[in-house]
DNA sequence: CTTTAATACGGAGGGCTCCTCCGTTTATCA
DNA sequence: TGATAAACGGAGGAGCCCTCCGTATTAAAG
């Protein structure tokens, strides 16, 4: 009866191995979070009372983890995004989406230093978050431009991500900055 | 007849030290255009043909070494920003000078990596690089609020510095994107 | 409930980097 | 030409990265 992916007849994947992983990408957003992406790969294991071993087995890369633990942020924006752009008009919903951006590099300080990092990445690994965004951002513009408020796209819709993250990585007290660069933003933008 | 600095009677500085200051110097900028600033210090101090310990007595941090290669950097975009003022209308100085900045990141991406240390960094350390930045900007922008061209300064002058970094880091080609960042900024600042 | 074989675990170890410390060398000045 | 302040260089301790493999656990078969 088990179609499975096909080849993969093999038996049920051990319990324990799922559990570390959560523990380690637990671990590991928590240690992102406070320290940047360059936090020490063995003080994660520490922290998440594994083996270093094991936290090489379930990602071979430090990309692989940091990748990992940022899809599911960007998983989030994701759907704060088709949220908004059913609820609001276009322009209101494109800003309230930037905002909301914003907000989430204040708390999470994750994201400033991973959209550096996804973007100059060509290697497949940030590859699905960085889609997540864009897709985000496609949705919100497109609006946006279909309903006249801003030019037809000759911005790349990550470039707004990009310059705001760039403000962002500017020390206490940013976030003023990064909202009005928002407004700055749109207003440059508009048709 | 030598007035010196006060309190420092003592004899001339050693010429050594200052000709493997400048090796150093070198060094490193190169390692960190080609690496990035977290090149190996005992790449560069070999690179330099200088003893590690040399290295660390001339920069006692990694960050002083940063510091100092990067105020090289800043210095000439200073000096642009003073020329253009003086042979250019306001809100073309301003413009001409910001796709300087986008050409100066493309050529050396240190400074793409730079800024952004540079400006979440509440030390000391690269305060003057700041500065120097921070006075460009706000020369140019004080003409063209001058002038009426843009709205009374209530964007931060670094921060759009900090847009176009955030634009630059997406990786090869960005330099178009970053082109049209320029002119997003600048309309969306328009009185 | 045992047996068995696949699967996952942990951590020692090699290699690299950071940074300190101090014995040796060198340049200035008398 | 000394004397001595100043600078040099690199060995060494500590931490991090990542690999490798003997040991322990678990799902499934008997």
């Amino acid at each position: 009866m088990s179609a499975e992916i096909l080849s993969a007849p093999s038996r049920k994947p051990r319990a324990d191995a799922e559990r570390n992983r959560l523990r380690l990408l637990e671990a590991a957003r928590a240690a992102f979070a406070s320290e940047g992406t360059t936090a020490s790969l063995e003080d994660i294991a520490r922290s998440a009372e594994v083996g270093i071993g094991t936290l090489y087995r379930h990602f071979p890369t430090r990309d692989a983890l940091v990748a990992e633990v940022y899809r599911n942020e960007a998983e989030k924006l994701a759907a704060a995004a088709r949220q908004l752009a059913e609820t609001r008009p276009p322009l209101a919903a494109l800003r309230a989406w930037l905002l909301l951006f914003v907000d989430y590099l204040s708390t999470k300080l994750i994201l400033a230093e991973a959209l550096r990092t996804m973007m100059c990445d060509t290697s497949e690994l940030t590859k699905a978050s960085v889609e997540q965004l864009t897709a985000s951002m496609r949705l919100l513009m497109e609006r946006a431009r279909q309903s006249g408020e801003i030019a037809a796209g000759e911005t790349d819709p990550l470039d707004l991500l990009r310059a705001l993250s760039g403000v962002a990585s500017a020390g206490p007290g940013w976030e003023a900055g990064a909202r009005n660069m928002v407004d700055v933003l749109i207003r440059g933008m508009k048709a």
